[in-house]
DNA sequence: GATGAATGAGCGTTCATTCAT
DNA sequence: CATGAATGAACGCTCATTCAT
């Protein structure tokens, strides 16, 4: 079997048993059995579990990076495409629940792990903050960083709706992308209207 | 020295070190040593590493409930309620920087770990979920748990505000407070207004 | 058992492993099992597989640096203090023939394990070394570096001598040292009398 | 490329890699690698590691011994032999670094290594032995084996003046050939003029 | 003949946990 | 009550060695 598609395949074997083991507690010996080859296979290929923890969640978080930039709306506007995205999202959450868990549920706290999923947070929290912020100063009054601060925010609540949707399976992928959609809207919407 | 002042230092201590290190990379010989007791008393009054660490997070939580719980506001309105809940929170972040990271700054994705901050989640969550409610039917159209959901939204919305706060301490407080605040607001006053 | 004694015990065993089967190929494993103990009491006492070699070496290396300098001749004569020194050696490899072996029949080329025998070995040879100088121009005409080069020369034959002294069990010490000081005698008195 | 020549470059490459890192540090694949041949070629001509090394001590100790046989003096007498010799080991020496290095400053003790290294001792002291025996009884008084100890305590002189020599590479080898041969010749001259 | 792919077996090391005192 | 001493069990990793092609 050629090289990369063992090392597909072992990525995938290998994302499961994190997701449900956590990275300390998962072991070597259990993925490598778990995917039909010996250790130093795993060794060969990925150089060590960090090696092989972090070609996984660079894999996973490059998926999710990549449905994100790519998702297309029906129409232009940036409602539509911010719909589409959160769609986009959920859909990864579904198909990839491994992957969904490893980056956002397990959070190892350890270098380099901690900065790999931070910074994929950031790529996203970015992209957020540029969508509040070309919103045309709808957060007046507040200090300057309150639209990152803001857009952690929300990134936060799309990871506990998504984990809170993972508990609910009863509870529609489209219902869920409505609710995450009217949150993001009500908070991109600017605190004066809560006021008002 | 009393058996129940020595378990409150031990658990300052270990506090810490779960902080700094990470549950798996804590070893109890580390804890032991800064407590400046012997092994075998940790295990006299913790009986394993998991009770350890469990006996910590219950602490932990449980002030941070305390906190919220007994929140007082100036006047008796919700608004005044929420804005001293934040505040408690916010301060317990603050001023309990170790037993915030050790809850949810490192998740630690096995049982029985999970579970207890989940439920910890689960009652925040809970209390939000009734202040939605209370709010005299703010998102109609949405399932019945849309509530629910929307309550652990805000709940994440606020970790991850608090954690993006630790990586921004020039932000005062009351200006984290304030964002959040205004988060909560504009969510808590329905999807209806983003489309007005 | 106290610490202190059971260092020295294991110390011996691993001594004995190393000797019969060289630093790479002796394991932790049969050390532990030969001494009697468990792995851990091994990297608690030394720290590591290269710690016990090294304990062990330094105390074989100090031991018969001990004897030597503790060695004392009958009368007070250079020569008779040479003899009294050469017998002190012979004696201690008759003793610890594993200490020998390990200190000279195997020569484990990495550091910091050559330099640790390499530095043992410049002691001794700068003891001869001074003892050649001591001898008032015995090598005129060679360059200066020479009485070092030929101190170290005795000191190769010596280990070789001692080597086949192992060999040759029905040897008396006594006559391995006449043959030993026999040699030194005849280097250390120059090389004019070869051409005399 | 026939299979001799193809044998004698990676005996060539497995020297310089023995030399370097010593035998147990030394990889297969390292030595593959460099050789620019692939594993199975290595095993395919050597059969194993130790097939290798044996291969290569074989080579090294066969050209060394051929350099000594063959050298040849300007006159015929027994000392001129002798000094030709001595140029003869240290050209060796000079010229093939990595095979004496391999031969003699790495002493693997375990078995069939250490016998191979032996063997080869054995030939050398056996023509010292010889020399000194048509030496006409210059060691009166000394027990039957002396002449063979003698020649042994030679030996080891003379790896460990080349080992000296290898850390001092100011000295010339005509230098250092000098004072084997003077060392030589006091040796052999016999232990009475010590006491002369 | 030659190699990319694969592995069995073992090693050094660690750590939560428990006696004997 | 308190601890110094000790360990069982497992883990990450390596390497000489061998097939299947």
């Amino acid at each position: 079997m050629p090289r990369e598609r063992r090392e597909q395949q072992i990525l995938d074997v290998a994302g499961g048993v994190f997701a449900r083991a956590g990275y300390h507690s998962a072991s070597m010996d259990e993925i490598a059995e778990s995917a039909g080859v010996s250790k130093p296979m795993l060794y060969a290929y990925f150089g060590s579990k960090e090696g092989l923890y972090l070609a996984y969640i660079k894999r996973a978080g490059g998926e999710l990076l990549d449905r994100l930039v790519s998702a297309r709306a029906g129409d232009a506007s940036a409602s539509a495409l911010l719909r589409a995205r959160i769609t986009e999202f959920l859909s990864f959450v579904e198909e990839h629940g491994d992957g969904w868990r490893v980056l956002f549920g397990e959070v190892v706290s350890t270098r380099p792990f901690a900065e790999n999923v931070a910074a994929l947070r950031e790529q996203i929290a970015g992209a957020i903050c540029r969508m509040i912020e070309a919103g045309a100063g709808s957060w007046p009054g507040y200090p300057p960083p309150a639209s990152d601060a803001i857009a952690h925010a929300l990134v936060g609540a799309g990871e506990s709706l998504a984990n809170w949707w993972l508990d609910h399976p009863e509870v529609t992928r489209d219902e869920v992308a409505g609710l995450y959609y009217a949150v993001v809207q009500a908070v991109l919407a600017g605190p004066s209207r809560a006021f008002a």
